[in-house]
DNA sequence: GGGGCTCCTCTACGGTGTAGAACATTTACC
DNA sequence: GGTAAATGTTCTACACCGTAGAGGAGCCCC
């Protein structure tokens, strides 16, 4: 039974428990399964971690931990530099879809996620953004990075959404919805990455500062 | 056992779980205890639905269904009124923050969404609104209104996020966080309807039609 | 060598979503 | 009016879930 292994450690746990939703889904994370994937009993994670929330908590941590700050050139505006935090941090969670939802419904305060804003702060100071509030700005941006990403990852990996929203759709008439069958034949099929850039621009470009 | 009880239909089945939902939190939703508040044994419900995912789906489609287009008056902008749409959206969650993960969470496509998207389109029409991609307008703001529903709701519900969050508040220190500390110490604490309210304007404002 | 500590395993409990059969009640039809 | 089918409800059962609590294995220090 000595098997060598690798000990248990609260990184280790969470990145296991990362590649498992990575690849089934949150619903398929089971302290059960995470036992398995560790080769270990699934209470033995309960010495790391207190519990499957912190374990879900970590995974959201873990995420924002993965997000770099564009590199630095110099006479870069704020608006070009916040921008590029928040496209990197979208490609972040799309390149995890499953995952995303935690991101959503988890409390996002984590040391990682900290530091980020501490790193995104300073490179607005350095690029001269002259507002009072940028802490706003962040919240604002990151508000509607998640809460796009979450719309198109729903949206696309909608595990049996094909049903009620396919039935939905079917009462599409230009009888009963006359302006969203227009939109709709008039090319709304934007590409999503073209959306959120679309909604970016807008949002900083708005900004009163 | 002939106990006089409302027929049970899709629609009662749901409004029940909203109840449950927005009163005890989404885990506390269960079949048990639906079909108890029913007065119904659990299994009842499945011949109106076909599992728990659609439950979830018709609370979603119960919110979308409660937003309600402010009053027409003449010689609106159609900034003024896509803006009233998704305060009133915006309000709507926040009356039921239990229930707002949920909307995160789950694809949006239902009838009653459709019809609030036919009804935006058609004021937006009636307001002049000019541009040809009025359904990237209405997307992003949902995206961003969502987004920034379930961070404040999460946050401020947040079961155990004393724990961990507070935890990771108290590593921040003048050393570890210049920028941040002195963004809190500026008055960060802009309150959330004020928050809002300057994403809100920063991207109606800067959307270019 | 022995006591304590840390990490892990085992067993067990109450609760979950839902499949499948049985039952009751209403409806349809000749 | 009797029978067959359809419909809505209940009962039972199963595999699985998170995790409490008690124990066991290996180590370190005195």
């Amino acid at each position: 039974m000595t098997e060598d292994r690798p000990p248990l450690t609260r990184e280790r746990i969470i990145e296991a428990a990362f590649a498992i939703v990575d690849e089934a889904g949150v619903d398929r994370l089971t302290m059960r399964m995470l036992g398995e994937r560790l080769g270990v009993d699934p209470m033995a994670v309960y010495h790391h971690l207190p519990n499957k929330a912190a374990v879900l908590d970590g995974i959201v941590e873990h995420l924002w931990g993965g997000v770099e700050l564009p590199a630095p050139s110099d006479g870069e505006s704020w608006q070009f530099v916040i921008g590029e935090v928040f496209r990197a941090f979208r490609r972040r969670l799309l390149a995890h879809p499953r995952a995303a939802p935690v991101v959503g419904t988890r409390p996002a305060v984590s040391p990682a996620m900290l530091a980020l804003v501490e790193g995104i702060l300073a490179r607005l100071h350095r690029a001269g953004f002259a507002g009072r509030d940028a802490m706003v700005l962040i919240d604002c941006l990151a508000g509607y990075t998640i809460g796009k990403v979450l719309a198109e990852t729903s949206a696309a990996l909608g595990d049996e959404a094909t049903g009620p929203v396919a039935a939905a759709l079917a009462t599409v008439t230009p009888q009963t919805h006359p302006f969203l069958v227009r939109e709709i034949a008039g090319g709304y099929a934007l590409a999503p990455d073209d959306q959120f850039e679309r909604g970016l621009a807008a949002l900083i470009g708005g900004w009163s500062d």
